[in-house]
This record gives structure tokens, sequence and C-alpha cells, in this order.
DNA sequence: TCAAAAGTGTTTCCCATACACCCATGC
DNA sequence: GCATGGGTGTATGGGAAACACTTTTGA
């Protein structure tokens, strides 16, 4: 039997129980359920990248994917599985993991049916690197970009196409960039990104905002809403400190309070 | 074996599809996977009110939820399973269905590990007709109010609490109230409300965002936001023609577009 | 002393809000 | 004619964008 709150909290009754011990749980046939997550990131010459895993194995064999697996029943959360995923493929932990959407459409997996929730994953600039591959599967970054057919996904000397990734995790991809793009106009994702940095200056965030909406932003505008949204509500404090460079630039700290706002 | 535009695409190996062929579907053991809906519609009185299934069965028997089911395999994605269920317990078809987060604790259910996709689903005002109830579960159309505990739930001499209902389903509807205010202010969600209307007028749309948001609004700055961001940019198109009452107001048509945009 | 990056100040414009006021109709 | 809701006009304030300008450092 199942050990659960309900169970335990002693308001069920002999005939509750019963039924309970005596359910089948495979009275009907169930799908399969996996965690896909579309991990993404900024390299040093800040360009947003993404982790994809050559499949070694049938079906989409030698095609890149996201990386993911299936959900390990009555022992994790589909969110759980997507860390230990990660983990497994990249050694990361403690990162940004953010429910995307659940693709369920029948025909989406030649095996079977399979229902996958995706997840987006933001890592600290600098910090991803990738396993070794085994048979099973190949990991590498790629830079992402844009042409007329839409993503393309570029590492040395390769360059995959949106067309050519398994499943339909193109679909999933774009889906994540757009969400991204979005949030971080409100939402303070983007700090993910340099959580490994005990500090930080305005311009190396102004950085990460254009990498990820790929377009420029005014410096001085820039500072004005930082200051606004992060600095003002306490979330980030101001260190009597200033960084190297041509002029060094005042250096900011998160507090524990933006940690919690950014889970 | 699996039908899929995979598999007829033609490009497959005979070592893949011997693969495919002989590949065991459950090979590891599965979570179930359930469609839950969270109903919301205004009546007459212009209240917003959630449809609920008192359950018949174990577990939480005798308790409010909502109305949900385990999605078939291979046969339907979790969207279509959510619209199935919604129509066997109502009716209702043609309806607002948007998929809101996937619920997946392995506790939630204390007869196995269940995932919920959860959905909110928006009915037009007045035409959310309860299906007679048999054995297994009765429906009922509750009033949705606040008190300090949180929610509560009302229909004639009955009153529910948010800690009184099956599962976790307090927690998936509190998240689909607060996404649907959020939305409205820049999506138009709340046309679904008076999709029935073949034409309508600016304060009955008025209404609804009030019903939604809990609050009342300016008319006069709705007017000129609604005038912007619908009929200036020709989703909605202003009839020759006025209704009753006091001073007989415009009367306007959504048109394709608009209908287009709210899926 | 000059280039580059950090940081400040100012101007402009848009737009949301508030609210005063006029209009059309039923009773 | 007067109450009720429909509809228009306007004044105001806050904030985002654009951009000119100053400051601090390394070379």
């Amino acid at each position: 039997m199942r050990d659960s709150e309900y169970l335990r909290s002693g308001q069920i009754s002999a005939e509750e129980k019963a039924f309970l011990e005596s359910y089948d749980p495979d009275r009907y046939k169930k799908p399969s359920v996996t965690a896909d997550v579309v991990t993404l990131t900024v390299n040093a010459s800040d360009e947003l990248c993404i982790l994809l895993i050559k499949r070694g194995g049938y079906p989409y064999r030698g095609k890149w994917a996201l990386p993911g697996g299936f959900l390990m029943a009555d022992e994790e959360s589909v969110t759980q599985a997507a860390a230990r995923e990660l983990f497994e493929e990249t050694g990361v932990k403690d990162v940004s993991l953010r429910q995307l959407y659940t693709f369920s459409d029948p025909d989406r997996d030649p095996r079977m049916h399979v229902v996958s929730v995706a997840y987006t994953a933001l890592i600290p600039k600098g910090t991803l690197k990738v396993q070794a591959g085994d048979d099973a599967w190949e990991a590498e970054i790629f830079i992402i970009g844009y042409d007329v057919d839409g993503l393309t996904f570029q590492t040395e000397g390769t360059m995959v196409r949106e067309a050519d990734l398994a499943f339909d995790h193109a679909k999933i991809i774009k889906m994540a960039i757009k969400r991204l793009r979005s949030r971080i106009k409100y939402e303070p994702d983007a700090f993910w990104l340099l959580k490994n940095k005990k500090e930080f200056a305005i311009s190396e965030l102004k950085v990460i905002y254009e990498t990820i909406l790929n377009e420029k932003l005014d410096l001085a505008n820039f500072r004005k809403a930082f200051l606004r949204d992060y600095v003002d509500t306490g979330r980030v404090v101001a260190l009597n400190k200033k960084g190297g460079g041509r002029r060094p630039a005042m250096l900011y700290n998160m507090t524990e309070e933006l940690q919690e706002d950014m889970d």
C-alpha cells in the first residue's frame, strides 16, 4: 500500500482502506510520462546557447534532441525528474527549472503515447560543461541563431537546423525562448544567468538581457529600471566596491529576498 | 504497431522498424495521467462561478472536486481528454480550454502516482447547465467568494470552503483565477464569456471584466481601451444597431480574426 | 590627453487615470 | 422632466524612450 499524508491522516474508514488496498493502478492503459528540458545559457562571447543531446538509439537515432527522460513512477515529481536528468547529463545542480508546457499528442513519439512535460532551465553564464558522452548519448552546447527557415544551432563545425531536431523539440524550444523573452520584462529570471557571481555590475546584467532579447538596450534607461525595480525594492544591494576595466563600475549583490522571488 | 507520420515517412531502416515493433511500452512503471478542468463562468447575477463534482467513490468520497478523468492512452491528447470530460459532465462543446499547469507530486493521489494536467475552461455567460448526476458523480455550479480562510464556493443552501476540496484542487483553482486575472489585461480571454451572443454592448463586456477582476472599472476608460485594442485593430466591428434599455447602446460583433486570436 | 566605459540629467512624448459634462431614452 | 445609463472631452501625472552631457579610469 502507498504511503501518503491522506492515508496517515486516520480519517479514513475501513471500507475506504479496503478500496485503496485492492485498487489496481493498471486498470487503464497508461501513456508514458517524460520530462524534457530546454537548457539555456550564455557563453563567454555573449551568445544564447542551448544544450542538445545526440540520440544514440532509436527512434530519431543520430538526431539532436532535448535532454530528458522517463518519470520514475511513485518516486518523484516531474520537476524532480527534470532536475535528475539535467544533473545526469550536465552535472549541474542548483539551477532554475520552470515548467513550460505539457505536450501530449498521441503521435509525437513513434514508440508509444508519450506525454512530455517541458521545462526551461537557466544556467549561469560560463558554468555549463558537457559530460563525456557514452554510447547512449553525446551532448553538445549549441549557439542559437536565426535564418529564413527558423532557428539554427551551431557548434564547432556543426550546423543543425530546427527541422533536423528529433520529435517536436523545435516547437518546444521556440516556445521556451518566446516565454523567456516575455518573462524577463517583469520577472527576475535573468539573474539566474549570473547567479554564480558573488557580485556583478549593471552592464553585465544588461548583456544578459540583450542576449536573451536579441536587441541592444540603452544603458542609461536600463540602469534606471534596475535601480527602481531591484535596488530601491531592496532585492539587490550596492556594495562599496568597484570592479576593474576602463572606469570601474559599482558592484551589486543579490539578496536572499531576490533568490526567493526567482524560484 | 503504431500508426504515425514518422512510421509512414519511409525514412526508416529495417533495423529501426524491428526496434519499434519489438519495443515494450511497459518496460518502466508508469504514472497515470489525468486532465482536470477549472470550469469558470459568470451567472445571470454577474458572479464568478465554477463547476464542481461531488465524488461518488473513493478516495475523497463525498468531497467536491474538479471535473476530470484519465487520459485514454494512444487515442487522445490531454487537451482532447479535458474536452471529452467536460462534454460528458456538462454537455458543453466549443469552449475555451487553455492549459494551466501540470501537477505531479507522487503523493497527490492516495491510489497511485497521478500526473494531472490542469486546464481552464471559460463558458459563455448563462449557458452552463449541469447534467443530472448518477451514482458516480453529482455536479453543481458554485459562486466563488472569499473569506479569511481563502476561497468559498456557494450554491443554494451549500457552502464549501477551499480546505474541504478533494486532492490539491484548491491550489489548482487559485492558480487558474490568478492566471485569468493577469491574462485578461492583454489577451481577449474575456470574450469567451459572451461568445454565445450574436452582438454585445460595451457595458456587457465591462461587467465580465469586473466579475473576473473583482473590482469596479471606469466605463469611459474601459470604452477607450476597448475601441483602441479591438475596434481600431479590426478585431471587433460596430454594428449600425442599438439594443434596448434606458439609452440603447451601440452593439458590436466579434470578427473571425478575433476568434482566432482567442484560441 | 584621449578613448572607452560608467554614470547623471533633461526633454519629450505617450498613455492611463480621473472626472466633468452632454446625450438619448423610458417612465 | 428627471432618473438612468450611454457616450464624449479634457486635464493631469507618471513613466518610458531618446539623448546630451559629465566622470573616472587605463593606456
